[in-house]
DNA sequence: GTTGGCACTCTAGTAACGAGAGTGCCAACA
DNA sequence: TGTTGGCACTCTCGTTACTAGAGTGCCAAC
């Protein structure tokens, strides 16, 4: 139990600790300042209001709590939920039915991999009733498993390249005039052969030798240039982090009552959208395992104070890795939301390593 | 010229119709009710206030404008918009210098299709304000090109399905022990060779006489299985009517002033989610060619009384279509929506057409 | 250390009010 | 007959004043 983000050096004793929980509590399930007569009744503290009061001024002064105005109850601040979060011990596992119902769900589409992550953030968002979000897996470095060249009318051809995992990557390619179909067969006889299994910095260079080596024949030009399309293809997909972030039950998050001037979420609107953010998480969140927890302005863009993110990785290290997570207010249910995101980051990673096994 | 929308008979003079225009660009320019004095000031009318209010009145009684109470100024109804927008003529061309400059973004993605429908929404979401909206082109009923099979792992095979236009489908499959490559290269051998070209329908039956064939060989279970999953992906592919729905810009319609409380929007963000409106929408703008016009309560779903809808559609009749549009408030630009969707589904078209020749 | 008591503070809601914008109507006018 | 200026009327919006209520902070007593 780490107290890292408290700023004062004051011990906090076990009865004000329940009570930061017990505001905290209160405030996730009410969404208004709380009160001591209030804790008191609810909580069958056996202190008095004025004992309580003593207590949440303490709070207070460590930082933990805060006041939106002098006569107005207690509000917890993000250092608040922070020792909340630090504190919760143990997992709260979901129930037995949500468990089935999320297995159920991810059965359907077990041999869908570009549903997964979709999935993963349906799942998060209806069980937590706040936005769920998801990447698909991102290979560390692509690899290449296989070349088509498909005619599309006339003068043109899709190249498609298929990575190591399966993953797809499309583009269209012109032909000149005159290629026969045979000359795009042997072209892809050719790209296979020479860089099957190969990444993007291998591809590179042996693209490097063609280059240089004689143009012997007419397939010699449409091998070079698919080369060439495909080595982009590779570099976009290696440059891009966080190459899709699909996100879920944005609706939950602006039906939450600090959120109903919209201006508040545009910002985390953005933040999905440009996904620079997301791109950071991304490695913070992947390189180590377990659950993360960003609470209001511990998340660096500013438009990203009022909301918390709760995040887990999936896949395999070194191999394949993305996160999944979920979005909400501060105001969040934190002990479920984790034991929600570590429960579907586990039967992500469940249906990853049946691609590696 | 249609009236098809008005309630009463009675015949609207020029000049009445050129004080209606007035009011519906001053309130779409100023979200504020517009009164006499500030239409006449504003628009060199001819004319005393007094004039203007009786015209106002007759107006109001048409059911073109309304009041939100006694001493305000008047609001367009959405059979006012209607009115409107029947009596734009002529085009509102694009500038050419955004003509150049939408030209130059599609140029830098023409031979990646799957960026298209996203780059079209883009577009008309910057141009126009608003929020853009489009799907991919959708192939009316989907033909197979071409069978892959790749392994992946040990158990499983990655099934790839290359659909006429180059779309590509793709399915995990799990292996009997012992599969070995040459069985898949053999199986997709088989599968190439007597389900390309075809459609779902056709694949069915090919699947049916498999079925009663003698299992000869162990290659033939495997193709069997593979049939039927590609079978699978096709019917889904074919029963998808909106496959997918891409739209970006929402963030322009939640900065307007009628979006202030989110309310609002969320029903709109509901209806994009569950696609169902757009699905009905798909048939009845691809089945005439030309621009659309949906104002608020032509809508629908009740969620969507609030925003209107701008769409075209582009592509092959009877090949592949697809739509692109803007949505925004009733308080729309449409003469400027209507020009830019024309423009942008243009460009969508020629890329389309360079697929099919 | 805890408690009851009490004065104090601040918000949210309500009512009253005036300024301002805009209407509807009417009698006078071209 | 259509147009106009004039005018009374209506409704909103912002301001001010007030009250009830919730909750605090402090203090003296236990």
């Amino acid at each position: 139990m780490t107290r890292g983000i408290r700023r004062s050096a004051g011990p906090l004793d076990q009865r004000a600790q329940s009570i930061l929980r017990a505001v905290i509590e209160e405030y996730i399930a009410s969404a208004a300042p709380v009160g001591s007569q209030a804790l008191v009744e609810r909580y069958q503290l056996q202190v008095s209001s004025a004992t309580v009061r003593a207590i949440l001024a303490e709070l207070e002064a460590e930082g933990l709590l805060s006041h939106p105005h002098t006569s107005a109850g207690r509000v917890p601040t993000d250092a608040g939920y922070r020792f909340y979060v630090e504190s919760l011990t143990g997992d709260v596992p979901l129930s037995p039915v949500e468990q089935l119902m999320i297995r159920h769900q991810f059965g359907q589409v077990e041999f869908a991999t570009d549903q997964w992550f979709r999935l993963a953030a349906t799942t998060l968002a209806s069980a937590t009733h706040s936005a769920g979000i998801a990447t698909p897996a991102k290979p560390r470095a692509a690899r290449i498993r296989r070349f088509e060249l498909i005619p599309i009318g006339d003068r043109m051809a899709s190249l498609i390249v298929v990575l190591n995992e399966g993953t797809l990557k499309q583009a269209l390619f012109t032909l000149d005039v005159g290629t026969r179909e045979q000359d795009l067969d042997e072209a892809v006889r050719r790209l296979n052969a020479s860089c099957a299994g190969r990444s993007a910095a291998d591809v590179a260079e042996h693209l490097r030798w063609f280059a240089q080596a004689p143009a012997d024949d007419a397939t010699f030009e449409l091998v070079r240039r698919a080369g060439d399309r495909a080595l982009r293809l590779l570099r976009e997909f290696d440059a891009a982090t966080v190459e899709q972030l699909f996100s879920d039950g944005l609706l939950n998050v602006m039906a939450a009552p600090e959120f109903a001037s919209s201006e508040k979420l545009r910002g985390v609107f953005e933040a999905l959208e440009n996904r620079t953010y997301f791109a950071e998480l991304f490695d913070a969140v992947t390189t180590d395992g377990g659950v993360r927890v960003y609470i209001g302005s511990e998340n660096r863009p500013d438009e990203m104070a009022d909301v918390s993110l709760v995040l887990a990785p999936y896949g395999r290290p070194g191999a394949a890795v993305g996160f999944v997570g979920v979005l909400g207010p501060t105001r969040l249910r934190y002990p479920q939301a984790i034991g929600t995101v570590r429960f579907v980051s586990g039967i992500m990673n469940d249906l990853v390593d049946h691609l590696y096994t």
